[in-house]
Formats: C-alpha cells, structure tokens, sequence
DNA sequence: AAGATAGCAA
DNA sequence: TTGAATGCTATCTT
C-alpha cells in the first residue's frame, strides 16, 4: 500500500501511525505476532519477537500470512532481511518434536538430523538425554519433559509437544446452556485447546475466560485443579461453575489459606502452591492428590515464578493458561510457551467487537498544570519524594470537581494511591472513602450503595484493584497511580468498566502532572491499556473546564 | 473450634 | 525508587 499505516524497520520493529484511517485495521493483524512496545500520542512501536512469532505459529498462522499482513499495510517495501528472518524463524518451530515411542517411552525427535547434533551437544540439554536409539531421535525421561522443552527454547528450537496427556481420573461434567449459549469464538478456542492440549487462550477482559475454562471442563470430563489469584477469583470461578455447569458444590472444593477441601472439582490461589515451610513446599500435595485430568492457570500472565517449577514436572497434564495479554513485567513469557503451552488462539478483536459482547472503555489522559509554586517544590524535592509530590498536588483537585459534574448522573469512582490524598479528595467532593482499613461490612454496605444507586460517588484506594466487582461504574478517575504491576491495573479496569446496556462507553481518566515524572510512568500505563484494545486520548485540563 | 491479630512475602 | 493492598501462617483469645 503506497501510504499505508505502517512502517516496517529492518531492526524487526513496526512503526504504527495512530491517525491512519487503516489504522485499527493493521494493528489487529499485526498484533497477532507482534508485540506493543511503545505507545505514545502519534506512533506506536511493535516489535517482531521469534516468541512472537512462534506463539502466532501455535496458533495456526504461518510466515506466509504474517508477511502478507505486513506487505498489505505497510508504506514502504518490507525489508528483505526482516521477511527472511520471519520465514526463518517460523519455520524452526516444530523441526524438533516430542513424541511417545511404541512402547511409551518419551523422545525427542527431528526431521532433520543436523538440528539434533547441534542441540545434543547443548551442556544444558546433553545431561537429560538418557540414549539415542535411532539417529533421528534422542530418548529422555518422563521428568524432563518440562526442563528439556525450556531449554530448547532458549536456544532457539522450541520443540513442538505431541507426547499427550494422562486422561486423568473421568468425571462427569456438562455445561447447561439454559437461556444463554457458548459464544462462538469461544467455542472456537475450545476446540483448538481441546486439539492442542496444552496451551493458552487469549481474550480481551470481559470476553468470558471462565466459561472457556468451563466448556473445556466439559470437554475433558476428567477431575480438575483450577489455580487462581486470590480468594475473590476463586469464589467467581466457583459461582459461575455452578450456574453453568452440570456441577454441583458438593463436587466442587476451595483449597486455600481458611479450607482445604479436596473435591473433583478444586480451586486453589497461586500463594497456597508457593508457600513454604521450612524451605519446603508445604502444599505440594494438591498436585498429586488426585490424578487430576486438567489444569486450568486463570490469569496466566501473573504466575508467580515458583508455580513455573512445580509446573515443570506437570507436563503430562493438560493445562490451559486464561490471559487478557501474554507480556509479563518480568520477562517470564518464555515459561509461559514452554511450561504451560503456546498461545493457542487469540480473540478476533474486531469480531468481538462487532458482534457487540465487548466495548472497552475510553481512556483519557488529562495533563494537569503544577501552579508555580508547585512546580518549585517539584524541581527542589529529592528524587523519592517527586513522585509523590506530582501525584498529590493540589491542582488536581479542582479537575476531579469538572469532570464529576461532567458526568452528573452516572456512577463514578474516584481512585488514589496515597491515603493522605483520599482523605482530602473525600472531603473536597464530599463522598464516602474506602480503603484497607475500612472494616469489611462498612466497605459491603458501601458497595451495596453505590450497586443500587443511593451512592454515585466513591472514592476508593487500591482496595479497588482488588476485592471489588463493580460493574455498574461507568466512570473511573484515577488521581494517583502506582509503581506496581500495570496490567493488573489494566485488568481491574476491565472489570470495573462492563460495557453497558445503555450502549454509553465507560470512561476512563487519568490525572497527570506536566512536565513531572508522573507523567513518565503515565507512559508504561499506556502501553498496557493501548495492548488490550483501549483508545487513549490525551487531553488538557482546561479543555475539560470549557 | 472459631475469631482476632501480627508478621511475612512478593 | 514507594506505598498500599493481598493471602498465608502462627499465635493468642474466647
């Protein structure tokens, strides 16, 4: 295309001009093999990663529709070196395969010899080679199915797993489609789970990840270990089995800090698996306390690192993996494609969309001026305490007041990272706060008013990130936000903001200070938002005043 | 046994 | 880099 929305580099990034009408259009496509890096106002950066493109590749596309996607968007002709290395690397996923001989025993096989020499002799993959019946394959232990797999792949020959699965102990489970049914996309990525195995499906928030988890339930039929976040998770998991599924609570058990139920059905958080007494995993038991069918990871993309290990030895087990993004912060996705499985479908966005099930939120950047006192503070302060200094001041305060009066009759929930600040805004909006010391049955009734309308103001601290379903927000301004994890303030934001039934799109505002550090990490935010659908537009304050 | 509280991890 | 959450365990109370 002779002025299309992208600009291919030859250093394997992608240029995306925001403003292009084709814009959306290419970033669909190419989202599928390539990942956001940056995502500031006007270009956007992706970067074309082999686990990228290997991940694309698990999921059915090959090097031919990926450069295709990016001949057909891109203004300039791609550079030959970038097509040669995505036909390259594409084509080196499967050349090493995991099998079962005859007699069961697990091999590692090549359709081309010259591959096997050159990973036998690795000093990392030599030592779990236990023979080498027959040139073309190499033979190995049961154990080291899940070691040997992350080894191949830091070297660059991800082997493809055909080795199978335990069917694990079978329980009857049916989904019970009364008055609603699987969406079709969702059925799909059962499907191809269900082929595969292992792996790990990709939705945008809102999508329906636990029914994924329950219709692949259904379709194993085995007795199922489902590893979850934190309690709340684990109770919707548990709410949502039960309505929709043929399973009853008898059938169902919560493994956690308070019960320790063993049922055919058990949900259990990541933190159980990681907690340790004397040095040991203390409740390393659950994995092998039944001879469990399936193994569901809901938000794979936050598994503590300890979990990979003990996943390591799983690996004949199925696993599905549930995400609203693969990226992780600390660089683990590796893990993710070895341990757990590759992507295995990613949601049609457009299609998603289009049919109406999901409509993110719009997100708003506002940029808010320091008055000039401010600004001296800002520029005398020490570094650790600038932060806070931007993220607090003042003059925020006022653009809350227009954008709440802006939004007069919606529900609105004004949230903060510093206590100190809540206090203040509460009082400056005159609406309820809740934070972590707000005893629980206040915070209930709190929420019980808000649900039902009587409230339409909160301000609320993290505690919202966490232990809250309140899809009958519409409008969320956040004024301070944290140094922690982003995604999972992206992921709570999908959560808070459920497309409504008026058809109105939820709002999403964040207050920055100019020209501060604020609005350096204001950036990260961004990146994660913009990565799973979001529109971002940077406004100023005074255009929110007139 | 059940509930409250403190300390720890990440 | 900070500050505010969480869940889990152990300990103490009733």
């Amino acid at each position: 295309m002779a002025d299309g929305p992208l600009i291919v580099q030859s250093d394997r990034t992608v240029l995306l001009e925001v403003a292009h009408p084709d814009a959306e259009s290419a970033r669909h496509e190419l989202a599928i093999f390539a990942e956001l890096e940056r995502a500031p106002e006007h270009i956007h950066t992706y970067r074309i990663t082999r686990l990228g493109l290997w991940n694309a590749r698990a999921a059915g596309h090959d090097a031919e529709d990926m450069l295709a996607t990016l001949e057909r968007w891109s203004r300039f002709p791609v550079p030959p070196s970038v097509s040669i290395d995505i036909r390259e690397t594409v084509g080196r996923y499967g050349r090493l395969t995991i099998e079962r001989n005859d007699e069961g025993a697990l091999m590692l096989r090549a359709i081309d010899t010259a591959v096997l020499t050159e990973v036998s002799r690795n000093k990392r993959i030599q030592p779990l080679l236990i023979g080498h019946p027959t040139p073309d394959s190499y033979a190995i232990d049961a154990w080291a199915r899940g070691h040997i797999k992350q080894e191949l792949l830091k070297i660059g020959w991800p082997a493809e797993d055909l080795a199978g699965y335990t069917p694990g102990t079978p329980h009857p489970i049916e989904l019970e489609e009364n008055g609603w049914v699987l969406r079709p996309y969702q059925r799909q990525a059962v499907d191809i789970f269900t082929e595969g195995g292992s792996g790990v499906v990709v939705l945008p928030c809102g999508a329906g990840k636990t029914l994924v988890g329950a219709a692949a339930m259904a379709d194993t039929k085995t007795t199922t270990l489902i590893l979850v976040t934190n309690t709340v998770s684990a109770r919707q998991w548990r709410d949502e089995l039960l309505k929709r599924t043929s399973l009853t609570a008898e059938e169902i058990g919560e493994y956690s800090g308070q019960v320790k139920e063993v049922k055919p059905v058990t949900i259990a958080t990541y933190q159980i698996l990681t907690a340790k007494r004397g040095g040991q995993y203390a409740h390393l038991a659950l994995l092998d306390a039944l001879d469990w069918g399936l193994i569901v990871y809901d938000e794979v993309h936050l598994l503590p690192a300890p979990v990979f290990k003990l996943t390591a030895d799983l690996q004949a087990r199925r696993r599905l993996g549930l995400t609203a993004t693969l990226v992780r912060e600390d660089g683990r996705e590796g893990d993710v494609f070895s341990l757990i499985g590759p992507k295995r479908f990613d949601a049609p966005w457009k299609e998603i969309e289009a049919q109406g099930f999901i409509s993110p939120a719009a997100c708003y950047e506002v940029r808010v001026d320091l008055p000039a006192g401010d600004r001296l503070e800002y520029a005398a302060a020490a570094d650790d305490e600038r932060y806070r200094l931007a993220a607090t001041a003042h003059a925020k305060i006022d653009v809350v007041r227009q954008l709440v009066a802006r939004h007069e009759g919606e529900r609105i929930l004004v949230i903060g990272q510093y206590l100190d600040q809540i206090d203040v805004l509460a009082e400056a909006l005159n609406a309820p706060q809740i934070t972590g010391a707000t005893p629980i049955d206040e915070r209930e009734e709190l929420y019980q008013a808000f649900r039902v309308g009587e409230v339409s103001l909160l301000v609320v601290s993290k505690v919202a990130n966490f232990s809250i379903d309140l899809p009958e927000a519409s409008v969320a301004i956040q004024v301070s936000g944290s140094f922690g994890s982003r995604q999972e303030e992206a992921q709570r934001l999908g959560r808070l903001l459920r497309p409504k039934e008026s058809g109105n799109t939820a709002s999403f505002y964040t207050l920055i200070a100019r020209d501060t550090v604020d609005q350096d990490f204001a950036q990260n935010r961004q990146r994660f938002l913009a990565e799973q659908g979001y529109s971002y537009t940077i406004l100023d304050a005074d255009a929110i005043a007139a």
